[in-house]
RNA sequence: CGGGGCGUAGCUCAGCCUGGUAGAGCGCCAGCUUUGGGAGCUGGAUGCCGGAGGUUCGAAUCCUCUCGCCCCGACCA
């Protein structure tokens, strides 16, 4: 993409209704654009990330063997009625009047539309176990929206929904969802360790919350020093075989939000135990029969006999995750991507937009990387070139291959990475090969 | 929902106390000169001073109401 086509609105100064960092380098980088209170709109940039994150998320459960739908934003109370969260859910659901006078409602969550769907169906044990999910915008109605695309009142997330015939069926669903959020974190290049958490207005009886660290998190946070070194993706995963040696594994080391967090009867010796800022960005729950008993979405047992399935959600909030790895990830210049949810992997600049030989060196490195698949932004504009760099730095891509007069004397250009500031001059076909192999 | 703050140019903000008809920096447009870490000079455009009502000869400024946004707290993917 070539920068001078491109929209990317970015603002040199720090907007003042935003306090905090994603906040302010969203803003910033032009990736989102605030429509009112906690409601965002998502330019070509924030939405190449967005679209990223949702990817991996999507992958992930995909690998776990739970299925993709998609539901409506907009579903009627009846479902709710019946729930009897219609009336508990409060004045966070945004409640809605069609032109019939039928009262509708904004989902804040889907489980009453999932166990509806479910319930005209499946009728069979047989059938079981399914976990369905879909990746749709949701409404709450905060008292309080803040901190960007962090506590949004609109936000995108992925819920999950699982069916057991059984409460030992519905712990292995649990468990596939457990290691499916493990390894979505990781991949995102977050440290995402799970707490034990209360389930809240949800309901049920075993939950984690996945809370990432970052110095900029909401909530204090105590864990185990091993949590810092904890490689997830070095485990092979088989969803089919038994997870629970893994879920065990990572659920025995200690970790605790400051609720929970008691300094007398904490396991942890003082000199392994860290103590740092976390941001909730998943959250599981094994609720039983919650919503199948009320809603009766039963089955035929194997002897015919009727059984309310077991059933558990599990949620990951995909737009706040785009704000939680820019807290996690971002230094005083700007955002610092990890590659698997960058916009582009690499920022090619050409320093000198008024001189020929640049832009026949830099149009040619363009095309190649075109067709090499690398992801390209080309800041081909005619700026200065201190305003280019501080613009690749505030978007935060993880490459920079800067072309510039002084190089090309040499027949070298410059490849700078983005994390470490690390600059080095190589030769066109060199920096080629460099990035080949990401 | 309780407490606090702020709405003036695209952004950051001054002006308000003490009323006299709107400013700065950056950005934007044009031209020239520049060019390896947010360039310089010259010229130019941009505002229902959040909205409504009131006081006054006169309101960005004073008063009343209202809307919006932000922060702290209680709650949340």
């Amino acid at each position: 993409m070539r920068l001078s086509a491109y929209f990317l609105p970015l603002l040199r100064e720090n907007p003042s209704e935003a306090q905090i960092v994603s906040h302010r380098l969203m803003l910033r980088a032009g990736m989102i654009r605030q429509s009112s209170a906690g409601i965002y709109s998502w330019l070509p940039l924030g939405l190449r990330v967005l679209k990223k994150v949702e990817q991996i998320v999507r992958e992930e459960q995909d690998a776990s063997g739970a299925l993709e739908v998609l539901m409506p934003t907009i579903q009627p109370a009846e479902l709710w009625q019946e729930s009897g969260r219609y009336d508990d859910y409060g004045k966070e659901m945004l409640r809605i009047t069609d032109r019939h006078e039928r009262a509708m409602l904004y989902g804040p969550t889907n489980e009453e539309q999932i166990t509806d769907i479910f319930r005209q169906s499946v009728k069979s044990y047989r059938d079981l176990p399914r976990n369905l999910y879909h990746i749709q915008w949701k409404f709450r109605d905060e008292v309080r929206p803040r901190f960007g695309v962090m506590r949004g009142r609109e936000f995108l997330m992925k819920d999950a929904y699982s069916f057991d015939l059984d409460a030992a069926g519905a712990k292995r669903s649990y468990n596939r969802m457990f290691v499916a959020y493990l390894r979505t974190f990781a991949r995102m290049g977050l440290k995402a360790i799970p707490m034990r958490a209360d389930t809240g207005p949800i309901g049920g009886d075993l939950s984690h919350e996945f809370i990432i660290l970052a110095e900029t998190g909401e909530s204090q946070v105590f864990c185990d020093k091993a949590w810092l070194d904890a490689d997830i993706l070095a485990s092979e995963i088989d969803y089919a075989g038994d997870l629970e040696p893994f879920v065990e594994r990572w659920t025995r080391l200690y970790a605790a939000t400051d609720e929970k967090h008691d300094a007398k009867a904490c396991p942890v010796a003082e000199d392994r135990l860290v103590t740092a800022r976390g941001i909730e960005v998943g959250h599981i729950f094994y609720f039983g029969t919650k919503y199948s008993k009320p809603m009766g979405a039963v089955v035929a047992g194997p002897k015919g006999e009727p059984i309310a399935v077991e059933m558990g959600s599990y949620g990951i909030g995909v737009s706040r995750l785009v704000g939680a790895v820019i807290e996690a990830s971002h230094d005083d210049a700007g955002i610092i991507w990890p590659e698997s949810v960058a916009p582009f992997t690499l920022g090619l600049v050409n320093l000198r937009a008024a001189d020929a030989r640049c832009v026949a060196a830099a149009d040619a490195l363009y095309a190649r990387l075109g067709a090499a698949g690398i992801e390209t932004l080309y800041d081909d504009r005619d700026e200065s070139p201190g305003a280019k760099f501080a613009a690749m730095d505030l978007i935060g891509l993880p490459y920079q291959l800067v072309i510039g007069p002084r190089g090309l004397d040499k027949g070298l250009v410059e490849l700078k990475e983005r994390k470490t500031g690390r600059k080095e001059e190589l030769s066109p076909e060199a920096a080629l090969n460099r990035l080949g192999g990401k």
